[in-house]
DNA sequence: TAGATAACCTAACAAATGTTTGTTTTTTTT
DNA sequence: AAAAAAAACAAACATTTGTTAGGTTATCTA
């Protein structure tokens, strides 16, 4: 039930503390989340079943426990890496110069494509918390990707008296929902951005 | 696991077929189906336990089955009645007259009250989906009430060649994912609504 | 090469959980 | 009031599921 106490580095790579000599943990591992992340975003985390993950990762049930002490464990671990993952791809979209519409665009567009076309681990995030229990390391963690589109909207230039907060909650909501309505065949994360953002951009 | 085979009006008013006689039946029924929201809304559909549920409804486990035939059954006659709610709220709302900025701001604003303070109902429609089974249903609901915001986003006086279908997505997206941030000591959901076509009004 | 450690497997437990069956109480109908 | 139907109980069943304990094989170190 309650949460094994690691710090968030850790749980993102536990062979780093005994020094960088994880031959062939890491690799089972890593296959292990890869699983997790599959079942728990088709799911979700209480309809994920233990035996079906560690099914697919090529072992039994049990082995599990030899990499996390419990099934909430892995599910904040798996959180963990999907935050990692669209963090990374957001931060090299918006490292690449542009004026500031066009750098949330760019922003706009990595997020989405993480969140659509960027496998399981990114999709976990979106979907349900769990209990209240793992709700605090992972708050932290998505609070801190929202600063960067903080940032971004805060660059923007608006007219005086727009409230911005507001406006960053509205463009991330629209952006996270797209999993519900999204299809390949439609048009691409790219463009979903490019559209979102100029229903804006020529109004202020 | 398969859903049984109701109409969605049976599935609403199961007395009604034998006659307008629901006097009794219909309200341990409706109690039954006040505790099931408010557990599928906080844990999610495998989440929730019907030994709590029928707790908290006055009757042990076994009773459930006099009124449902399953589990997913009763998750999907929550659902609907969420469904309804909502649809009937902003019915309600996009009944007064307005120009079609403050028709659809309106009609937002009665989403997002049903939603944010309309009670359990209404949450379980933007939660999790479960099993493929009881998905068909459910999305023709979901559907059908689009429709109407498809409507009034039509009937905006917009620039030729804006993506309408995207622009309904985007609002609709924004609305639902309000969920996640909202809290009843900032703005009112009627302010929420005002911002969103705030942001947009001007620029078209 | 011997020993230690990592990386699993096997098997089972114990609790949780959706569901069923037969019975009893309550309400309605005749 | 008697009979019939509705509404609910009580108790168990059959799985499912997270978890644990002890054994076994591969891998690395000394």
């Amino acid at each position: 039930m309650a949460v094994t106490e690691t710090s968030l580095d850790q749980l993102l790579k536990p062979g780093a503390a005994k020094g960088a000599r994880g031959s062939r943990r890491d690799n089972r591992r890593d296959v292990l989340l890869a699983a997790a992340a599959r079942h728990f975003r088709e799911r979700g985390y209480s309809g994920a079943v233990l035996r079906d993950i560690a099914e697919e990762a090529g072992m039994l049930a049990g082995s599990i426990y030899y990499y996390f002490p419990s099934k909430e464990d892995l599910f904040v671990a798996v959180h963990a890496e999907g935050v990692r993952r669209i963090s990374a791809a957001v931060d090299a979209a918006a490292a690449v110069a542009g004026d500031p519409w066009g750098q949330l665009e760019a922003a706009m567009g990595a997020h989405l494509e993480s969140l659509l076309e960027g496998g399981d681990f990114a999709q976990v995030v979106i979907r349900d918390m769990p209990t209240d229990v793992a709700r605090s390391p992972l708050v932290a963690l998505r609070d801190g990707y929202e600063d960067k589109f903080r940032a971004l909207v805060d660059a923007l230039p608006l007219p005086t008296g727009v409230d911005r907060g507001t406006l960053r909650l509205m463009l991330l909501g629209a952006l996270n929902w797209t999993r519900a309505w999204y299809r390949p065949e439609g048009d691409p994360p790219a463009r979903i951005a490019e559209k979102f953002v100029g229903y804006l951009r020529m109004a202020m």
